[in-house]
DNA sequence: ATGCAGATAATCT
DNA sequence: GATTATCTGCATG
């Protein structure tokens, strides 16, 4: 795979105002641009709006931390969960609606040194993740992008790309990992972000199922991802994790 | 290769 | 007080 031959063209807001269920399968193959570093997505999940998609977080409506889902679309939606992980969602459909593709996994095509420190543990000493593994899953992923708190919120589309686009190429930039790519995205602003036009994926080779680690709408096959790709993420059901022993109920009968 | 337990806190009931 | 759109290390086949 030619990494030179990804387009660097920024995909407009009208990509994102369609159905969630239908950006997905089309957002595999695209670059997925925060900073320095750069992922080609190749997993992904649609989450649908209020009282549609019980497995959404929006499915009971706007509250604070849902806000963004429910604002124009093309911006970042960044979550915190299980006590230590942000995930990164791309909001769908015109304000109001609610919905958003969670960004599961994806092999990273620029800022290659730049996402191995940050997925190295604090010290840098120890085990070595191996690159495929550095985005592959969506806490990775949000970790190899820098993607924290403070990113909730941000406008992925490039909206001054014209400017900066190659006149011959019609493409801003060049991908690769190497010293000579160091300005591969000329004239993106420092600190956005942006998704690019990539290379989208050959649609007979994406694959759809359910729901990585969701406790409802178990059937509902809004899982995309690029059949055959090393970094798709394994697939985990939803596991209910067993209440501590010190929060059993009464009634419990303690074991042997 | 696959499976389980623990970590750890915001959000929701 | 329970649940969670998860990851890691350590266990076992």
């Amino acid at each position: 795979m030619g990494l030179g031959q990804l387009s660097a063209a920024p995909l407009p807001r009208s990509f994102f105002d369609r159905p969630s269920h239908e950006v997905a399968p089309d957002l595999l193959g695209r670059v997925l641009v925060h900073g320095p570093v750069a992922v080609r997505l190749t997993e992904v999940e649609a989450y649908g709006g209020p009282g549609e998609d019980p497995a959404a977080h929006t499915y009971r409506g706007r509250t604070p931390r849902n806000a963004v889902m429910f604002g124009p679309p093309g911006h970042l939606y960044v979550y915190f969960t299980y006590g230590m992980h942000f995930c990164a969602n791309l909001v769908c459909l015109p304000e109001g609606h609610g919905s958003a593709v969670l960004v599961r996994a994806g092999e990273i095509v620029a800022g290659l040194d730049e996402a191995r420190t940050r997925r190295t543990p604090t010290g840098g000493r120890g085990r070595r993740v191996p690159d495929r593994d550095l985005a592959r899953g969506p806490a990775r992923l949000a970790v190899a992008l820098g993607l924290l708190r403070e990113h909730n919120g941000l406008d992925a589309i490039w909206e001054g790309a014209p400017a900066a686009l190659d006149p011959l190429t019609g493409h801003s930039g060049r991908f690769g990992h190497g010293p000579e790519h160091a300005t591969w995205l000329t004239g993106l602003p420092h600190g956005s972000a942006a998704v690019l036009e990539g290379r989208p994926a050959d649609p007979g080779t994406i694959q759809s199922g359910p729901r990585t680690g969701v406790s409802t709408a178990k059937e509902t096959p809004w899982r995309f991802w690029i059949d055959g790709d090393p970094t798709v993420s394994p697939y985990r059901a939803h596991v209910p994790r067993r209440r501590s022993s010190a929060a059993t109920s009464v009634g419990e009968t303690p074991s042997s």
